[in-house]
DNA sequence: ATGAACATCCCCCGTTCGGGGAAGAGAAAT
DNA sequence: ATTTCTCTTCCCCGAACGGGGGATGTTCAT
């Protein structure tokens, strides 16, 4: 079997930390590298600690769970940070999302779900529990409905340049579409001569207009 | 107990559609009110069915599964609509949950989460699986800290951007700004750090919002 | 049937980028 | 007065990009 996750813990409230530290520890698999008060100490121990996941309370005295999530982007670009909070305050939310949180759940989740959770970010999920979810999806319905400036560029191209527009590079679209390096860049080649530029910024950006 | 969660499906594939349908309705507390084989009778049939949430197919023959999501929810804005597929391309991805589909799911998923995710987005949910649910979130990182994107940047570093954003390559900016070469670079690179991206396109669109 | 448009793949070649460093000068903040 | 921030310049190197060729297949309308 592979070897326990490492859960480190920021949450201020003591009897909460050391509550779920012991919970973590006694849970096969899991392992509790560190249980910090407060972001400062957090962004201090925290490279040492080598954790895989960090559960992270949003309320906290000094600098928030939502700025050390973007401070802990630069300095451990690899750790998974699930916030766990008792509001489900859709702005802090989002906050803390775009900051480089991988999961967001409530407080009162069952223990077992916790751990499931915990698991299911270090495989690269993103557990949100259910209402938080609908917030996400519902901050998309928003943003949707885009007019679609369709240039004489053909579906494919499009699609293709919408992928150059979210910032992945050719091989990555590659991927995604599942066709050759060679067939994104002949798409991109097509879509410069159709909209007269001579880079993808450039192409991206008259598309998003 | 409520009533039965009202279920329609569209579904191109005959055997897979005939599965669903009476695994459905054998399920207790689950009815399936409609089977559709493709988008445009399933936009004709779908409104005296009244259904409460519709699983729908991604590839269908003419119209697909995200346009047809698209015209539900101007004729049936109540309905939740649960996109189903093999594939986990990440533009359907957004491209379904932009015109209002309230959930996303692989065909894979075991029927037993199955039903677990129709009750849960007709209970305002979202479901997903952790995959899908991993690039929402990732979408939400690259799209960034947005409350103030350029407030980070020094005034220098956004100008460059700015000019990078208008398709200019580095020498032409150098040259528009009377710098050198590599003074653009570096003020770039302080700009892929502060605003946690990896290239040029990503940059401007984050600027550009 | 004959194109035209589209999508796919392949090569070469020079340029451009992005990340890793290093470092100096002036200005602002402490 | 010392530190910190900003702007500036420079180097190396590997990856990514853009332009130039050419090629095969499909589909669809003429």
């Amino acid at each position: 079997m592979n070897p326990s996750i490492r859960v480190a813990l920021v949450e201020d409230n003591l009897r909460l930390r050391l509550q779920l530290s012991e919970f973590i520890d006694s849970s096969p698999g899991f392992e509790c590298v560190g249980a910090f008060a407060n972001a400062e100490t957090a962004l201090l121990g925290l490279p040492s600690a080598a954790a895989d996941v960090v559960l992270m309370d949003i309320e906290l005295p000094k600098m928030s769970g939502v700025d050390c999530v973007a401070r802990l982007r630069d300095l451990l670009p690899d750790i998974r940070v699930v916030m766990l909070t008792v509001y489900d305050n859709s702005e802090h939310i989002f906050r803390a999302l775009e900051n480089g949180a991988s999961g967001y759940l409530l407080k009162r989740t069952p223990p077992a779900e916790l751990l499931r959770s915990i698991q299911d970010v270090r495989g690269g999920g993103a557990p949100m529990n259910s209402h938080i979810a609908r917030l996400v999806v519902q901050s998309f319905h928003r943003r949707g409905a885009s007019p679609s400036p369709a240039e004489n560029l053909t579906p494919r191209e499009e699609e293709v340049l919408r992928l150059v527009a979210r910032g992945l590079i050719n091989k990555e679209i590659a991927e995604e579409l599942g066709i050759t390096l060679e067939t994104v860049r002949q798409h991109l080649k097509n879509c410069y001569a159709k909209l007269h530029v001579r880079s993808r910024t450039e192409a991206a950006m008259k598309l998003m207009r």
